[in-house]
DNA sequence: CAGATTTAGTTTCATTTGTAACCAATGGCA
DNA sequence: TGCCATTGGTTACAAATGAAACTAAATCTG
């Protein structure tokens, strides 16, 4: 007869290196910095100075509002990164003529260099992170992180 | 016959909510501030210290170094960790007869009872998160991810 | 249109984190 | 054995981050 089994506590089952939020949060960490480290000291960037150059490059006039909608970076850290780039003259700010506390943000041409720049660096990481999955595994990756987003969206 | 197009520049195929490590980010982002939500101010923990009592908790008896190994945290964080942990009276450190620099850790039977408490509310959070995809996509994941992270330490 | 409320964005301050320097113990090794 | 390099861990300092308070403009409401 098989041999009777105890029911094993939580504390036994939670296994770190198996737990989903630990384990993405490893994956996460190793390539932010991976990628990081290729352009934050050569460009003089921040993770957020270039979300927002990131975003900014494939949609110019956005607001400071709308930069963080896009990058869901809270609004302090995209005035940081936006004070810190218009200062490094990377990007421009007008006024807004309907509304006095908006200001209207693009990429300077120094912006758009910076931009153009780090662009191919990006996605050359992003690539070779990527040769360790084939066509098939990469759709299924995008399929899954979509429906992880969306439920963690609720969490 | 068919117009032609010029090949689109890496700063054009950029799309910063396609682009892999940024979803990772915010996926990772968003689990973990749900899951510490649940315990960070109840149980007065911090994650860098859950990381630390997880390991413990099932291999007890490790020393500084392996916990830094075993949870991917550097020395620093690893050593201000313990400290509030031992400070809590958490964890217990007692001397290693082999070598005065290292220390033995375990968990206290209060460290015990974080332990045992916060367990089944990590691993209720991430089933919770688990819903979203069925048993194959589980497996797929597992796999994905387990490619990815390999793929990433070389980055 | 006056006052209250909301919104966009910044500043301030406390906490966290990361890097580098440091200290003490150990392990070569000549 | 005596020196040097390495290792385990902590400390100190700077930079990054987050929460909350704040400013100023716009909007709502009576």
């Amino acid at each position: 007869m098989a041999s009777a089994k105890r029911k094993p506590t939580p504390a036994e089952l939670l296994v770190l290196e198996d737990f989903l939020p630990y384990r993405l949060s490893i994956l996460s960490n190793r390539v932010s910095r991976a990628i990081a480290a290729r352009y934050a000291k050569a460009f003089d960037l921040t993770i957020p100075e270039w979300r927002v150059v990131a975003v900014l490059g494939r949609r110019a006039g956005l607001t400071a509002k709308e930069i963080a909608e896009a990058t869901e970076m809270d609004k302090v850290a995209v005035s940081r990164a936006v004070a810190r780039l218009v200062e490094a003259k990377r990007v421009a700010a007008r006024a807004d003529r309907d509304d006095a506390r908006r200001q209207i943000l693009s990429l300077t041409s120094q912006g758009e260099s910076v931009h153009a720049r780090i662009a191919p660096i990006a996605l050359a990481s992003e690539q070779r992170l990527l040769t360790a999955l084939d066509a098939r595994e990469r759709e299924q990756l995008d399929l899954l992180i979509d429906k992880l987003l969306d439920a963690a969206k609720t969490l």
